[in-house]
DNA sequence: CGTCCACGGGAATTGATGGACT
DNA sequence: AGTCCATCAATTCCCGTGGACG
């Protein structure tokens, strides 16, 4: 019942996109100029996960670049990508393309994608909230024709540790809303992957609403559900989802996502997860003294502050607690710790 | 007030790597 | 080929600030 299964991955962008037709308006805006030869408009997209941040971003430079030939774009995931030099690196990869040194110093980076940039080009700064070193977009914004769309969960600063006269310079042009989508956005999104991945009557309207009430106005989610339940589906033989197993379909792509999560791990945040797992609601403190125990090349303190506990968070795999100054770490719950299912 | 703890700025160190110079 | 220097990322070390609490 699996026609196309990349139709599913996080990747994937639609030809149309349902429901953010104001969003890709303001968008497509901001990088009008460039049709006429000049400089987009910095914008800055900001919203919770899963509600189709990147995706605009990425169906408007596509947009973009069927008006316009070969418009230079890069994208950057600033969460990967975080200092100054992976960020330069990473845009001097896509805008440029072919040769470029092994490792290059930030200069030389930014000469090399100056000399290559002919016309105006867009950067696409995917979790820009996570960029260690602010500085890059001052770097950015002396290539001549270079703007980039900034996306972010949260409406964020970015120019809070920049000079003030440099960063008044730096503007930002467009701020667009992304709030959560409802029920029916999600249902529609649904009903158009399923189209395009499943085989005909694959899914009926019941199921398709069922996933987009589980899946708490998160796209990605509900996505991933569909995936699972196509799977089990298909594993049973049979070639339409039936509506019982929606719900584990839902929890089990949760599992998934977060079992993918955790194998993306490094051996201090897995130490620092295993920790965790056997003793939760420690204090930073303790934690960091069962972390001593268990890692047999522990790091310090400073840095597991700064590095490691930070991005445990992000993953949502840790919860902190603060109760009046003291802060206690918790593993985020699972519904079914029980089992998981073997990965993908 | 003194202590404990968390936070985070900033300097310093280390190790890899590449380029310039000899 | 050998030496030396610059850059960068990763990491450590040192330390001041500030809240909570007894």
């Amino acid at each position: 019942m699996i026609r196309d299964g990349t139709v599913f991955d996080d990747d994937h962008l639609p030809t149309s996109i349902v429901g953010r037709n104001s969003h890709m308006n303001e968008v497509t805006d901001a990088l009008a100029p460039i049709q006429d030869g000049f400089r987009a408009e910095n914008c800055f997209l900001f919203g919770p996960s899963g509600v189709g941040k990147t995706t605009v971003a990425r169906a408007a430079v596509r947009e973009l670049r069927q008006e316009v030939l070969d418009v230079p774009h890069a994208y950057v995931n600033c969460w990967q990508d975080y200092t100054r030099n992976a960020v330069l690196e990473q845009i001097a990869r896509d805008l440029v393309g072919a040769a470029l040194p092994r490792t290059a110093s930030t200069g030389r980076l930014v000469d090399l994608i100056t000399d290559n940039l002919h016309g105006p080009g867009v950067v696409i700064l995917d979790e820009v909230d996570q960029l260690r070193e602010t500085k890059v977009l001052y770097d950015l914004h002396e290539i001549r024709g270079l703007s980039w769309i900034g996306i972010a969960n949260r409406e964020v600063d970015l120019f809070a540790d920049l000079d003030d006269r440099i960063t008044s310079r730096i503007s930002v042009g467009y701020r667009v809303h992304f709030d959560s989508y409802g029920e029916d956005t999600i249902a529609e999104i649904l009903d158009r992957r399923a189209r395009e991945g499943l085989g005909p009557g694959a899914v009926n309207e019941d199921v398709v609403s069922q996933i987009a009430r589980l899946s708490e106005g998160d796209a990605r989610r509900a996505i991933a559900a569909l995936r699972v339940g196509a799977r089990m589906a298909s594993r049973e033989g049979l070639s339409a989802i039936p509506s019982r197993l929606v719900e584990d379909a839902v929890t089990d792509a949760k599992c998934e996502v977060r079992q993918k999560t955790i194998s993306k791990l490094n051996t201090h945040q897995h130490a620092l997860y295993e920790v965790l797992a056997e003793e939760d609601g420690l204090i930073q403190k303790e934690l960091y003294a069962r972390y001593e125990e268990v890692h047999d090349d522990p790091v310090t303190l400073r840095y597991l502050r700064e590095n490691h506990l930070p991005k445990l968070e992000h993953y949502n795999l840790v919860d902190i607690e603060r109760h009046r100054g003291t802060k206690r770490y918790h593993l985020v719950d699972v519904d079914h710790p029980e089992q998981h299912p073997e990965h993908v």
